[in-house]
DNA sequence: TTAAGTGCAAAGGCTTTGCAGCATA
DNA sequence: TATGCTGCAAAGCCTTTGCACTTAA
């Protein structure tokens, strides 16, 4: 007979594991925009023996069980994020790489394109590419100049 | 002495190369939505010894004089599309892939953010996923079934 | 003529995968 | 205890780069 093992609720099936934990952890204290080297970084701070491997391992399990969101900002980065955090989009300065949320009604181009495609919208994502406050503050200095 | 080179107006002071010419020329015909792979496949079957490496040092070149736009869709696949096409956005289907442009009036959100946090927009991207008119009623067939 | 572009092949990032050992439930 | 996760190292992508040759203007 089979004894059915007894997994974590988070984790949908799949065991909890203290690599898994520590994961979780970090990208939820990054509260967003965290990618996938800078999460192995911080995760290798808190356990030498964690590998790559391991990250993207759980990264794509996370994102297969809807627990994280996987968003492109700026130069092909891919920043990661819990799924749960309130829904936010991104600015993104050109010059110093700052990233900056703002929240952003999307009803309205969601029923928009179901009216005029017939298309439903499951994810929506904004990208605004920019100056910030402080670099437009700067540029205007350097052209003064 | 020195004589200057005579170059296109296009290439802003870049020498046209037929290399050059025939990317730019697919990128056109392509109407947005081609990647660099499927651009060196049909380099490649035009110019049998065009190099991967002419194509991406050509696209950054496209790029940098902002004759082409790279967007992130999808499975952070990039597409290029020339510039002066008309402003539009995507709809990318999860199902099929299908990519499908739409208009979408920006103006607004674009003011909101600089009155909101200073921020000066110079170029904003929208992406949204979901399941085009013929996938969702696919869908619902499997649900009835 | 000559600065710049090109092809080739090698190197660089990031991400995935095979395998043997380890750990969770 | 057994399934499935982990680390390691190797392999796989895609993209960039060094070098000698070629070409546009």
């Amino acid at each position: 007979m089979r004894i059915s093992r007894n997994y974590s609720k988070e984790m949908q099936g799949h065991p909890q594991t203290k690599q898994r934990h520590l994961l979780l952890g970090l990208i939820r204290e990054a509260n967003g925009h965290i990618d996938a080297k800078e999460l192995f970084r911080r995760a290798a701070s808190k356990d030498k023996s964690i590998s790559t491997a391991t990250v993207y391992r759980s990264l794509n399990l996370f994102k297969r069980l809807g627990l994280v969101d996987e968003k492109r900002l700026g130069q092909a980065r891919c920043y990661y994020e819990i799924k749960h955090s309130p829904q936010h989009q991104h600015l993104v300065c050109s010059r110093c790489g700052k990233v900056i949320d703002f929240d952003c009604p999307l009803s309205e181009m969601v029923d928009k394109v179901k009216f005029e495609h017939g298309f439903i919208v499951t994810k929506a994502e904004v990208y605004l590419e920019g100056h910030c406050s402080d670099c437009a503050k700067e540029k205007k200095k350097e052209e003064h100049a």
